[in-house]
DNA sequence: TCTGGGGTCCTAGGACCC
DNA sequence: TCTGGGGTCCTAGGACCC
C-alpha cells in the first residue's frame, strides 16, 4: 500500500498571520497588499464574502473599503515567513515524511493508517495548529498530490467537513462523481491557458480530464499535463520532495514606490537588488554563473512611451560576493539606460548556478584561491551581522542613503514575532 | 493618480557538428 | 534545376504554481 498523501494548506494565509498577532481584527474584514501597496494578495473570510478580488488592484475598491470599513494592511513577509516556519514544525510532528510545499502549504507522507486513524490523526493535527500558532489549516487527504489538492479544496469549500476531506478510500465510482463536480480550471496544474484549451474540445471537469486520450493530452498539455490526468487517476506522478532541491535561479525584483527617470537612483535599486542576490546565494552556498538586469516603465499608462530592455552577462568566475555582482549588475544597467523615460521597476536574476564548494575544488587555473578566501570569509562577516542586527544593517554604499525610490507601505503590521521592539502587547498598564 | 514577487518545468527552434 | 540526415546544446518564451 503507497502512503496516503495529506495536504495541509492554511486558511488565508497572510490575513491570518495579521489577525493571530492583533486580536482586534478578528472576524473582521481584511484585507492584505502586495508591495507597494498596490493589490490585494490575501482577504480574511469576511473580506472573501464582501467581494473582494484576489489579485485586484486596491484603487478599483476603494468604496467598498471605505463602505465596509475594511481594514487594509501592507503586506509583512519577515512576520508570515516566521509564522510559517511555526506551522511546518508543528505539521512535521504528524508524520515521518514532509514537504513544505509553499509559505503555507506542506504535503504529508502517511503510510499505514487505517481510516478512522487517518481522521483521529487529522483532526488532531488540525486543533493542534491552531492551538500551538493560531493559524487554522484545511486538510486533504487522497492517494496522489493532485487528488489530495482537491480534497482540501473542498474542505475548504464544504462547512460540514470541519476542514477535513479525506477521500483516499474512495472507490472509483464515488470519486468520479466527485471530478465530475470539479470544474477542469479547479484542477492543480491547470491554468487559463490550458482550462480554455481543455474547454474547446469539451473536458470541462476533471473527470473529463481523468478520461481524456494519453495522446491528445501529450500533445496539447505536454508531459505535465499528462502527468495531472495519471495523477487523477490514483497513479503517483508527482513524488514528494524531501529536502529541498538548491535552486536554480535566484532573482530580486522591485516595483518603485512612485516613477525614476535618473541613471543615479536606478544604480542604487540595482545595486540594492544585486546585493540581495548576492546574500541569497550565500544562504544556499552557491556562485552564480550568469547575471540579468532588466528594467522597464509603466505598460498600463498608454499614454506614456513605454520601454523595456534586459541585459544579460556571464561572469567571467563564478561568484557570489556583492561587490562584484553589484559592479556587473551596474554595467548591465548602463547598456540598457535610456534617459527621457518614467521606470517604475527594475531586477536582477542570476542562473547558472553551481555550488560554492565544488566551484573551489575545481579551482586549478580560476582566480586567486587566496582572493576568494578572503571575499568569503568579508562576506560571512557581514551576514552574520545582518542576522544579528537587522536586514541591511551593513551594506554597500551605492545601494544608496535616501533612496526615495523606495517601496512604498504605508500600513505596515509590527514585526511581532522577529523584533524584540515590536512585541505583542498582552497587558497593558 | 493608483496594477506583486519569486520560482519551476517544458518545448520549439536556431546554431553547430559530423 | 537539383542540394542529407541525425544528433546535441542552448536559449527564449510560454505555462503553471503560490
Amino acid at each position: 500500500m503507497p502512503p496516503v498523501i495529506l495536504l495541509a494548506d492554511a486558511n488565508n494565509f497572510y490575513a491570518s498571520c495579521e489577525a493571530a498577532l492583533n486580536p482586534q481584527l478578528a472576524g473582521k474584514p481584511l484585507l492584505v497588499l502586495s508591495n507597494n501597496d498596490g493589490c490585494i494578495v490575501a482577504r480574511s473570510a469576511a473580506a472573501k464574502k464582501l467581494g473582494f478580488k484576489m489579485g485586484q488592484p486596491l484603487f478599483q475598491c476603494l468604496d467598498l473599503v471605505k463602505k465596509h470599513e475594511v481594514e487594509v494592511v501592507s503586506s509583512n513577509y519577515p512576520l508570515y515567513a516566521d509564522m510559517s516556519a511555526r506551522v511546518m514544525q508543528v505539521l512535521a510532528r504528524f508524520a515521518p515524511q514532509m514537504e513544505p510545499y509553499s509559505i503555507d502549504e506542506a504535503f504529508l507522507a502517511l503510510p499505514g493508517f487505517s481510516p478512522a486513524e487517518l481522521d483521529w490523526h487529522s483532526k488532531t493535527l488540525r486543533d493542534t495548529v491552531r492551538r500551538w500558532t493560531g493559524i487554522t489549516v484545511s486538510v486533504g487527504l487522497a492517494i496522489t498530490k493532485t487528488l489530495a489538492k482537491i480534497a482540501n479544496e473542498r474542505a475548504k469549500k464544504v462547512p460540514e467537513l470541519e476542514g477535513v476531506f479525506d477521500i483516499s478510500a474512495y472507490s472509483t465510482e464515488k470519486l468520479d462523481e466527485l471530478l465530475a463536480n470539479t470544474e477542469v480550471e479547479d484542477v492543480w496544474g491547470i491554468g487559463r491557458q490550458r482550462g480554455r484549451l481543455l474547454r474547446q474540445y469539451g473536458y470541462s471537469t476533471a473527470y473529463d480530464l481523468k478520461y481524456a486520450p494519453d495522446g491528445w493530452l501529450k500533445k496539447n498539455l505536454t508531459i505535465t499535463g499528462l502527468r495531472t490526468a495519471w495523477e487523477l487517476r490514483g497513479i503517483p506522478c508527482l513524488p514528494l520532495e524531501l529536502a529541498p532541491p538548491p535552486k536554480k535561479a535566484i532573482a530580486c525584483t522591485r516595483s518603485f514606490g512612485g516613477s525614476v527617470t535618473k541613471l543615479a537612483e536606478l544604480r542604487e535599486a540595482v545595486a540594492t537588488y544585486s546585493s540581495r542576490v548576492a546574500e541569497k546565494l550565500r544562504e544556499q552556498g552557491s556562485v552564480a554563473g550568469v547575471i540579468q538586469v532588466f528594467i522597464h516603465t509603466n505598460h498600463f499608462n498608454p499614454r506614456e512611451p513605454y520601454y523595456a530592455n534586459h541585459y544579460t552577462m556571464r561572469l567571467a568566475q563564478p561568484s557570489s560576493f556583492s561587490p562584484t555582482l553589484v559592479n556587473y549588475a551596474q554595467h548591465a544597467l548602463e547598456q540598457i539606460y535610456r534617459p527621457g523615460y518614467r521606470y517604475i521597476k527594475a531586477g536582477v536574476i542570476v542562473t547558472d548556478l553551481s555550488s560554492q564548494s565544488a566551484f573551489q575544488l575545481g579551482l586549478l587555473e580560476g582566480p586567486d584561491p587566496w582572493e576568494v578566501e578572503g571575499e568569503g570569509r568579508l562576506m560571512s562577516a557581514v551576514d552574520t551581522l545582518n542576522q544579528r542586527f537587522g536586514r541591511e544593517k551593513v551594506r554597500l554604499a551605492s545601494s544608496g542613503l535616501e533612496r526615495r525610490w523606495w517601496m512604498k507601505q504605508t500600513r505596515l503590521s509590527p514585526r511581532y514575532t522577529t523584533n524584540w521592539q515590536e512585541l505583542p502587547i498582552a497587558f497593558a498598564t
